[in-house]
RNA sequence: GGUGAGGUGGAUGAGUGGCUGAAAUCAACGGUUUGCUAAACCGUCGUACGGUUGUAAAGCCGUACCGAGGGUUCGAAUCCCUCCCUCACCGCCA
């Protein structure tokens, strides 16, 4: 959620920048100061009114107290008047506050100015492209039947189990899956974070604070009897960890990690998009969250890019990174960058992590404030990114690294996985 | 699931209709002093919104907030209703 006193400040600039997020509504940003306006003269004229009753009130309980009925049941009947005026401004206020947070919350936040404009994940700008390809043997297959061979996934019981989309890992499969979550995890602690394990369900409060409430209920499975929700990511229940926090300037930045399942139900895509382990509605993630101060999020952007980006590279796969443009960013997000593993038997960059900049976006909606060294308390910026998302980085590691004699496991994963091969 | 107790500022905790935005203690912050890994003393110490003064830093005034929402009343942390949550014991269970 964007802050009004912003939109006033940079009326011209928002809604420019607002185009390069192909939003095409940008008269609600002159409504939502229309509707500014609005609230502060109700708020006045409120105050004011309630003021006078305020006072009145107090001087008759002196009256009370002195022993002068006459003189209190005569301001009694004053306050009366005041209060029936007072009713049809405390309605207007009310009305006019709950508009201004409706429109408030349609608009997406502003993008930075290196989002390049565009429209499809083709207009995206390829930053970086690192890693080699490797030479399959013949024969070569992609992940989906390379599963079935060594039998180490098996999406049949999962159906039988749940429904399609839900994999059951199995054997050196699951092993495998272990090996990366406890690498990544050693990985992002050693680099400062502080590792969590969330509720893998949150409240509606919470799944509002990230931004999933409301509009996007769609995309998480939704449990009625407890109004609960299960994740889409561990970035909701843990920036919600400091949500309506006010935190010393000395504590930051704040570096959380965390492992986290994750469930979307997605009505997913088509034909080799859905393959496999390409898109799933339960996989597994380890998160990265910062909150920092507004002036170092962008310092931190680029740190917290070089850190997944060292990961992928330990893993040895071929990867790209990629700067959104801003028709492919989020709601949220002011700068994205995704991280594109490549699929060497599906001949296809496949995402594995995307790594942003909120600014005060989701501060602002959550209250995640500090104090600065003036006492006065400000709104941290969050960033979050995974490091990394499993299923996508299972399928390249099986593609790429499969022989004839079985698949390698990178140097890095061996100790936790315990052997070198499947 | 059953029974009971309760939700007050960073923490503990007083406060059952007006002088309570809220005692006290602790923590925190600033200072003084003595000195050595600390003590004593003094001071400061919630948040949001609105108005106003000021170039600004900041100040002043007002409004709201004592789990959330509603009600009674001239007036509510205090009374009533609904909801949420926490704790204790019992039941069930990993």
């Amino acid at each position: 959620m964007l802050q009004v006193t912003f939109l006033r400040q940079h009326t011209l600039l928002v809604k420019e920048k607002l185009a390069i997020k192909n939003f095409s509504n940008p008269e609600l940003v002159d409504e939502v100061i229309a509707l500014d306006d609005q609230r502060k003269q109700f708020t006045f004229q409120y105050d004011e009114l309630q003021g006078q009753v305020n006072r009145m009130s107090k001087e008759i309980g002196m009256l009370m107290a002195k022993g002068e009925k006459e003189a209190a049941e005569c301001k009694k009947s004053e306050v009366a008047d005041l209060k029936a005026g007072l009713q049809p401004i405390t309605e207007q206020l009310a009305a006019t506050e709950k508009l201004l947070q409706e429109v408030l919350v349609k608009l997406p936040n502003v993008p930075s100015d290196l989002v390049p404009a565009g429209k499809t994940p083709e207009d995206n700008l390829t930053i970086k492209e690192q890693g080699s390809v490797p030479d399959l043997p013949s024969g070569a297959m992609p992940h989906w039947d390379l599963i079935k061979k060594y039998d180490i996934v098996d999406f049949e019981t999962g159906v039988k189990l749940t429904g399609s989309g839900f994999p059951v890992y199995k054997g050196k499969g699951a092993k495998l899956q272990r090996a990366l979550i406890s690498y990544f995890l050693d990985y992002n602690t050693s680099a400062g974070y502080t590792e969590f394990i969330p509720p893998y369900m949150v409240n509606e409060a919470s799944a509002y604070g990230t931004g999933q409430l409301p509009d996007k209920e769609g995309q998480m499975y939704y449990m009625p009897a407890d109004n609960f929700y299960l994740i889409p990511t561990a970035e909701v229940p843990v920036t919600n960890i400091y949500r309506d926090e006010i935190v010393k300037e000395s504590d930051l930045p704040i570096q959380m990690t965390a492992y986290t399942p994750c469930f979307r139900r997605e009505a997913g895509s088509f034909g080799s998009d859905v393959r496999g382990l390409n898109r799933v509605h339960q996989f597994d993630k380890v998160e990265i969250v910062q909150l920092v101060h507004p002036d170092k999020s962008y310092q931190v952007l680029d740190e917290m890019v070089a850190h997944v980006e060292k990961l992928l590279q330990s893993l040895g796969l071929k990867y790209r990174i990629l700067r959104l443009c801003g028709g492919d960013m989020s709601f949220a997000s002011a700068l994205t960058y995704d991280f594109e593993v490549w699929s060497a038997a599906q001949k296809k960059w496949l995402e594995c992590s995307s790594v942003s900049n909120f600014e005060a976006f989701q501060t602002n909606r959550m209250k995640i404030r500090f104090k600065d060294t003036n006492g006065k308390s400000q709104l941290l910026h969050s960033l979050n990114g995974s490091s990394l998302a499993l299923p996508r980085i299972m399928a390249a590691l099986l593609e790429n690294n499969q022989t004839e004699n079985g698949i390698l496991i990178p140097e890095v994963l061996q100790s936790y996985f315990g052997s070198s091969m499947i």
